[in-house]
DNA sequence: TTCTGTGAAAAGTTTCACAGCA
DNA sequence: TGCTGTGAAACTTTTCACAGAA
């Protein structure tokens, strides 16, 4: 597999940990929503809580950023959402296709979290030629003879598949033929894709399974005896699913 | 206060760890993709091709199961299939109930990938009293007044949430008192939920984001010299996974 | 004083490399 | 011989705990 080594160890100030990456957007979204309401600014135990982790993890991922907070105040809002969006990639205009505009297509098309955070859906595309031209969510579908086409004269880089399975590796082939270089995978299928191109997927089935192993923990753990009615919200002592491994609710009522 | 969260000493077999947990549904479904094409057996080294790892990490994460290999030899598929099904709580039947039938909670009634895996729709709720009695992928869609009964009535344990953001906690809280005790969430919000309850989230604009920042990135540095014409082949060892779950989960526990 | 920023330790995960069984 | 199973090393991520700025 010939080429460099293994690339990236870059301690530059622009090797922010992939773990942080992943986070940042759960950052973008609660300060959002504290700029909604005028917030003016937010210590690290707020932000954390309001976004789900704990606050010395947010705070070292902060720190990867840079020093942006003010010691015995906290963070300026405005400020943070600006710095984390520009770290994101947020301050310019993504092109986005969706191909495949099932169901879950269109539950896509029609998910408003896009617009507002720097993508433009630019197209959706299908298969079926009986759907070449209905709107969906307002933008007419096109048919993936043109997919080349409208990648080309859109300059869209990042391409979300949500066709069935079977199609899902022949639709990448082609974005990426065409220079997409970033693929969202809804499809229940392992992409393979040339270096150089980043593929996340997302896959329902699989985050019930997960599911499902930690349920059946709970239930052999510790159940105690009989007890016909639903235990609920009883608090349960250590928790089942903290066990075999962290996993652990990191948002806690407290 | 709370705390005391003591460690587990590396006890027993039963220690999986959770990024392994996390691939076993992938492995699972190269397994019944080769069992389905009667493949008798297969190596580490051809499973984790399929599956979109590497072999060293599919042959530790087995071990953790047990020894369930034969050395010179391979996996059997059948046996690895049921074993990994078992592990994972999919030899049981888990009802699920999908609250929020948009088309997203559409798409996931839809699903296939639902029933051959243990799960069942046992319900699908809706908000909207026009939906009630309508069915959805065959399914009545039932209001959510009976939310509570739906639950008991059928032992329901697992819960999706496919509502807007701003219904989401709302809906979390009944599904926990109701009885459910692990929550898929797709709507953009963080749930709070007591102990011993598991969330997991699927946030696509979250994985949007997350896919902004590394094409960013690629527009950005690039070549160390001479400025290649195509992106295709360009030596980025960053996160060229391919396939699954490259680094981070795409989806984190609450 | 309050709250950030960060070294250092701990925990978790991946990769290496090879012993040893079929 | 060919492949699994696994210690040990390397790397990543989280947590701790506290110095120090406002």
């Amino acid at each position: 597999m010939a080429t460099g080594r293994t690339h990236r160890p870059a301690t530059r100030s622009r090797g922010i940990p992939e773990a942080t990456v992943a986070r940042l957007p759960l950052y973008l979204r609660a300060l959002t929503a504290l700029s909604e309401r005028s917030v003016p600014t937010v210590s690290s135990e707020e932000l954390a809580a309001a976004a789900g982790v704990n606050s010395a993890k947010l705070r070292k991922d902060f720190s990867y950023l840079g020093s942006y907070g003010t010691r015995g105040v906290g963070y300026d809002v405005e400020y943070l959402v600006y710095q984390i969006s520009r770290e994101l990639g947020l301050t310019q205009d993504w092109p986005v296709v969706i191909v495949g505009i099932g169901n879950l297509g269109a539950a896509l098309a029609n998910y408003g979290g896009f617009a507002s955070r720097g993508f433009r859906v630019a197209a959706l595309i299908d298969a079926d030629p009986a759907m070449a031209g209905k709107p969906v969510a307002g933008i007419p579908v096109r048919h993936t003879d043109d997919l080349e086409k409208i990648i080309k004269d859109n300059g869209v880089s990042i391409g979300v598949i949500a066709t069935p399975a079977g199609a899902a590796q022949q639709v990448c082939d082609r974005l990426v033929a065409a220079g997409v270089t970033s693929i969202l995978n809804f499809a229940p299928t392992v992409l393979s894709v040339p270096d150089g191109v980043d593929v996340r997927k997302v896959d329902l089935s699989i985050e019930l399974q997960i599911l499902a192993f930690h349920e059946q923990r709970k239930a052999g753990e510790e159940t105690p005896a009989g007890d016909g009615a639903l235990p609920a919200a009883t608090p349960r002592a250590a928790s089942a699913d903290q066990g075999p491994d962290g996993d652990v609710p990191a948002v806690m009522p407290a």
